[in-house]
DNA sequence: ATACTTGCAAAAGATTTGCCGCATG
DNA sequence: CATGCGGCAAATCTTTTGCAAGTAT
C-alpha cells in the first residue's frame, strides 16, 4: 500500500480503485523521477493510464484536489498557467526554479523559516501557509 | 504624462490612445485605491472603459503583456487563477495575503533580500527573480 | 508609406461540472 | 442498500490569436 494511500486512510479519505492508482503515481513520483518532479495533472493522468487506461483526467483533477483538501499533496503555480503537485513532506521547503532548464531543486533553510515567522508577526498577522519560489540560472556557464 | 507612460518612452514602447489609457490607469493604482492594489485584467479593463469604453480586453491583455515583457509592470499569481499586476517599484518588495479578507500587505525585509541571494549562490545559481508569498490571518482577531 | 496595433469573435488551454450508471463502505 | 464516485461531454474561465481595418512614426 503506498504511502499516500495509507495518508488516506488516516484522514478516512474514500478509497476506490482510480484513487489509489493516483496515490501510488504520486507516491512513486519522488523515487521514480527524482526530487525535481512536480508533474502536473496532464503528466500525472499519462502515469496513470499506464496501470489503468480507463482513468479520465477528469478524475485525475478530482482527485488531486481532494488530496490536496485533505493536506495529502501540495499544489505549485510555478508561473506556467497550470499547477503542479508533490506529495506533502513533514519538513517544509523552498523551490528555486531553473530559468533555463525548467528543473527544480528543493532546499530548506531555517533562517529563511524563522524570519518569515517574524514578519508577518511584525505585520501583525498570523503565519498560515507560505512560498518562496527562487528563479535562476547556473553558475559557471557561458551565461 | 503618467509615470508608466513615461517609462515607454524611455523603454522606446509604442505609444497609442489605448496604451496611454492603460498606462494611466496602472500609474494611478495605487494612489487611486491604495497600496493593496494589485488588478487583474478584468479589474483593469473596467477602469479603462470609464475613460474610453472602445478599449477591448483583448488590447487590455496584449498591453499588459507588453509592459510586463519591457519591465514597466510586474505580474503576479496569488493562488488564484489569475494574474494580477503593479507598477513596478525600484526597491523590491515581497507581499503577505490576508487569507480572510484577500487584502494584500506590502513588505521590504533586507534580511530576506540577503538570504534568497546567499541560497542561490549556495545551491550553484545566480539569482534572477524571485516571490515570496505569505499567506496569513489577524492577530487579535477571534481564530 | 509601412509596419505595428486594435476590435471582434473564434480558438485555445486548464479546470470544473451536470448527468447518470456504477462501486464502495 | 444508500451515498458517494467516475466517465463523458459540455460548460466555464482566463488568456491568446487570426483577420481585416485603422493608426503611429
Amino acid at each position: 500500500m503506498s504511502k499516500i494511500e495509507e495518508k488516506c486512510k488516516q484522514k478516512g479519505v474514500r478509497l476506490t480503485e482510480q484513487r489509489k492508482v493516483i496515490a501510488k503515481v504520486m507516491s512513486d513520483s519522488k523515487e521514480t523521477y527524482g526530487s525535481k518532479d512536480h508533474p502536473d495533472v496532464d503528466e500525472l493522468h499519462k502515469r496513470v493510464s499506464k496501470v489503468d487506461d480507463k482513468i479520465s483526467i477528469a478524475t485525475v483533477y478530482r482527485t488531486v484536489k481532494l488530496f490536496e483538501e485533505a493536506g495529502i499533496i501540495e499544489r505549485h503555480d510555478f508561473k506556467e498557467g497550470k499547477s503542479r503537485y508533490e506529495p506533502l513532506t513533514e519538513e517544509h521547503h523552498d523551490h528555486l526554479i531553473d530559468i533555463n532548464s525548467g528543473e527544480i531543486v528543493e532546499f530548506v533553510d531555517k533562517d529563511i523559516e524563522e524570519l518569515k515567522n517574524k514578519i508577518a508577526q511584525r505585520l501583525g498577522y498570523k503565519l498560515v501557509d507560505h512560498k518562496l519560489e527562487l528563479y535562476a540560472q547556473k553558475l559557471n556557464k557561458k551565461n
